[in-house]
DNA sequence: ACTTTTGCAATTGTATTCAAAATGCACGCA
DNA sequence: TGCGTGCATTTTGAATACAATTGCAAAAGT
């Protein structure tokens, strides 16, 4: 059960970021983990050493640690990356899914479609991920795998806080899965390439919109 | 100057890791590296989580610090995405670059087309890094330069490695770069984004066949 | 009243100490 | 003679103590 403790302190602050716990600009002290988890200093740092290296806090030495706040054109950039990334793995996907791997993709797209009546967004949100990490191990390369999660988690503090503002979204983001999911299935990676592309290019408008709004700030409390 | 302890001694130990002084699968011991720079484990430690981070240094709980020792499939992975990653590159940079940035491309080709009489392997190889930096920065992507660039550095030492096996290598290379560059200036997005298809993946056939021979191993002392 | 400077408090960076896990070796036994 | 068990050493993980840098605030000077 107990890897190391900076392991487990590292998962915890992962999810409490992703899950929009902790947003993002705000202020990490080392204190306060600390007091929280009931450990020393040192595990903390180690955990806080590791989230930085996969981008979600930024360490400024003698600042302090706070989760990362993107700039817009830097968050355009990372949403064009992805887009990218995800239409590869798309692409590659089509070519090399096993017929299992086949049949779960379209066993969640349909879980999926089943949240659209009720607009239960937090079960369209749970397949949504789903549905692209299958994506991404579809394409049967662990380093591409590795850079689609991490460029998710990235950027889903962003879109997750977008997603729950536009809820007419959901239903044009299911009918591009199920453009994505079509070529797969069908084996044609012209075609999951660019339905891939389009659908995170879609997905992107939204969230960049609203942070022009917003001045680029997160929803920090204070 | 002086940033950090931790973040110099990463700077340090990522040098000595990507010139080959520290060998794929060499054991790193904290007490060693802490006599080197003569200071305490913990800013040792710290750099240490860096590297892993990055990918260039394996920690196991409890069990140590080593170079990365990659085994073949996991690098052919790592070559296949490099390949389609660069050649994402490549293309945006046909479509991107300024006039100076296509300038300095052209001028690192010519500089590395100059060590090619002298089989000046050192100088070819820098210019070799140079121009491929060049086409991640010129992708104008942030996100993508960083990809493309933490891609580079965990294949490097194998690259490396195997470069100075192939000397015959070096004139192909020569080629398929400049095939590379005049796609780029001419702005023909699709034939750059083959040309730098090709070309990586060309360069990787070596290497994956030299560790096939050899089991795999790097070129570990003992 | 405003600007500048100086000192204090808080937080991070570094060193040191303590504890626990893992590796290697020796001894005993089959 | 070969193998397994148990102990000792070594090395890493965690906790604590110390130092240095930052940011703010208060006070003094203009």
């Amino acid at each position: 059960m107990t890897a190391t403790i900076a392991e487990h302190i590292a998962q915890q602050l992962a999810d409490r970021i992703l899950s929009g716990d902790l947003a993002p600009g705000q202020r990490i002290e080392e204190k306060t983990v600390t007091e929280q988890f009931g450990v020393s200093r040192t595990p903390v740092r180690d955990a806080l050493r590791q989230l930085a290296a996969t981008g979600l806090v930024a360490i400024r030495p003698h600042r302090g640690v706070t989760v990362v706040d993107l700039e817009v054109d830097q968050l355009s950039d990372m949403f064009e990356a992805q887009a990218e990334i995800e239409a590869l793995c798309a692409q590659l996907s089509a070519r090399r899914m096993s017929a299992i791997e086949q049949r779960k993709l379209q066993m969640v797209a349909e879980d999926s479609e089943g949240a659209l009546p009720a607009a239960d967004l937090a079960r369209y949100s749970s397949a949504n991920e789903k549905l692209h990490k299958l994506i991404y191990a579809g394409a049967h390369n662990d380093t591409l795998e590795q850079i689609a999660i991490n460029l998710w988690n990235r950027v889903a503090p962003f879109r997750r806080s977008i997603f729950f503002k536009f809820g007419n979204r959901m239903e044009h983001s299911f009918g591009e899965h199920n453009a994505v999911v079509e070529a797969i299935l069908a084996g044609d990676e012209a075609r999951a390439r660019e339905a891939m592309h389009a659908h995170i290019t879609n997905s992107s408008v939204n969230a960049i919109d609203y942070l022009l709004q917003h001045g680029g700030d997160g929803d920090k409390p204070a």
